[in-house]
RNA sequence: GUGAGUGUAGCGCAAUUUGGUUAGAGCUUCGGAUUGUGGUUCCGGCGGUUGAGGGUUCAAGUCCCUUCACUCACCCCA
């Protein structure tokens, strides 16, 4: 029988990694409280409809990617593709948008879409995601957008590219998308067979694809900027405005067009060039329409998400730095079987005083025990002269000076001896 | 879902131009180097049904088929 592994495209986060993470989710989780936003949990499982409605049913995701499941209840049950949806399914089903207040949350945590694997690409994968809800007003959009750069800066990621664009509104969208429609119609004989599938279901979807052929008809395409209401037009500009006045470069590009259907007005990608083909490592816009279209009341809002596997693989790519791993400070050490008590009880109250600490649990010999040590700052030895005088020899392993001390006073000679090495460090 | 590449010890690898005896070192790990002192050095031990199954052959890690997994790319996105 062979073992059992883990499910395609799911993978284990270890320890020589796993720190890292904590690094990047705690410097996110401090950005976030600057920037004002809370941090919320929710289901990683929802009822199906929630994506269905909220994202858009003739959207990828929908359509093919998703984790879907009857429970033992018989509903119809996802595993969350993306966090979007969830967040304004908490809002209104809390009423934190209640007579016109707003809410600013974020939160972390796996998502699930059945794709091939590849490079920065899994069927269970992380984001970390900030919703702004309640505010229309373009300012929103640039906090956002702000928040996102800002993420990065703090983490050292270089060389990336914001790209934004508007997807227009309610108002003047189906306009473009006719336009778009009698353009590519004109073309058709230039579109890959997807796009013209895409031509009677979803057109803006056509200007995203990366076929040749089909970039090539898109150059030609209608522009969105030209089709843009007024409401739109002077939102965008707004959001242009804003992000010039806090110094940040960006691009525009009308091609980009989110995968999802909630997106309204702005959207925007940040790329790196280090991650191989999936190079977004945060994507986001508003949606004004995603309340109303899950059953909510009008509640605006804008948000991005940004993926923490790709994150922490250009950050490693580029060498940035994670902060120092956790290590031991403190070894104990017992020479003789009779000592292994007294090791244990010790190393057990420098822990409980605050201190990393660790001791051999598994019989091994002194001379091993002593190699353990060695990765540490210091080592307590125990032996039949320390037991019967009631002290332990602390040695400094970075000097190799030791000294004999009292038991009793072990715990606090070595919490002090550790606080003056970490000032001087 | 489609295509290409790769599967040999815990890890990263080797195994002679077109098959040839008992599949090898390195790192890690464990133990030891005159009786109680570490990251260096030296010696030694553990460790593999060569991804799995089938086939060709006197003989298969090596060739063929099937299957599984991983990787990269398409698609799409975080």
């Amino acid at each position: 029988m062979s073992a059992i592994t883990a499910p395609r495209g799911t993978r284990d986060i270890l320890p020589q990694e796993s720190w890292k993470w904590s690094f990047i989710v705690n410097s996110a989780a401090e950005t976030m409280k600057n920037f004002g936003f809370s941090e919320i949990h929710l289901p990683i499982f929802e009822h199906t409809e929630l994506f269905s409605r909220g994202v858009g049913e003739t959207t990828d995701i929908v359509e093919k990617e998703m984790y879907t499941f009857n429970d033992r209840g018989g509903r119809s049950i996802t595993l969350r593709p993306e966090a979007t949806a969830g967040v304004m399914r908490a809002a209104i089903e809390n009423n934190l948008c209640a007579q016109g207040a707003s809410v600013k949350l974020w939160n972390w945590g796996p998502m699930f879409r059945h794709e091939r694997p590849q490079k920065g690409r899994y069927r269970q994968f992380y984001q970390i995601d900030a919703e702004c809800l309640g505010i229309a007003d373009a300012m929103a959009d640039v906090e956002v957008i702000a928040l996102s750069i800002e993420l990065f800066r703090r983490l050292g990621l270089k060389n990336l590219e914001v790209v934004i664009n508007s997807v227009g509104c309610e108002k003047c969208r189906p306009v473009y998308r006719q336009k778009l429609v009698e353009y590519f119609t004109a073309h058709i004989d230039e579109l890959c067979p997807t796009c013209v599938d895409r031509l009677g279901r979803n057109p803006l979807r056509i200007l995203d694809c990366k076929n040749e052929s089909c970039g090539h008809a898109a150059d030609g395409a209608p522009d969105i900027f030209d089709s843009l209401c007024d409401e739109c037009r002077e939102h965008f500009e707004k959001v242009r405005g804003g992000l010039e006045r806090l110094g940040f470069n960006y691009t525009l590009s009308k091609r980009l067009v989110r995968g999802l259907d909630y997106y309204t007005k702005t959207a925007y990608e940040i790329l790196s060039g280090d991650l191989g083909a999936q190079n977004a490592v945060a994507g986001g816009g508003r949606y004004d329409n995603l309340s109303k279209a899950i059953g909510g009341g009008k509640i605006p809002g804008v948000g991005f998400a940004c993926g923490l596997d790709r994150v922490a693989l250009v950050m490693e790519e580029q060498g940035c730095s994670f902060g120092k791993r956790p290590g031991t400070s403190v070894y104990c050490v017992a020479l003789d079987e009779e000592s292994r008590g007294d090791v244990q009880v010790l190393t057990h109250k420098l822990r409980m005083s605050g201190l990393s600490a660790e001791c051999d649990t598994s019989g091994r010999g002194f001379k091993s025990q002593m190699r353990s040590a060695g990765a540490c700052k210091f080592a307590c030895i125990i032996g039949n002269d320390e037991r019967k005088s009631g002290t332990v020899a602390v040695k400094n392993l970075s000097d190799g000076e030791q000294v004999s001390i009292p038991i009793e006073e072990a715990v606090t000679f070595i919490n002090e001896k550790l606080k003056n090495s970490e000032t001087l460090v």
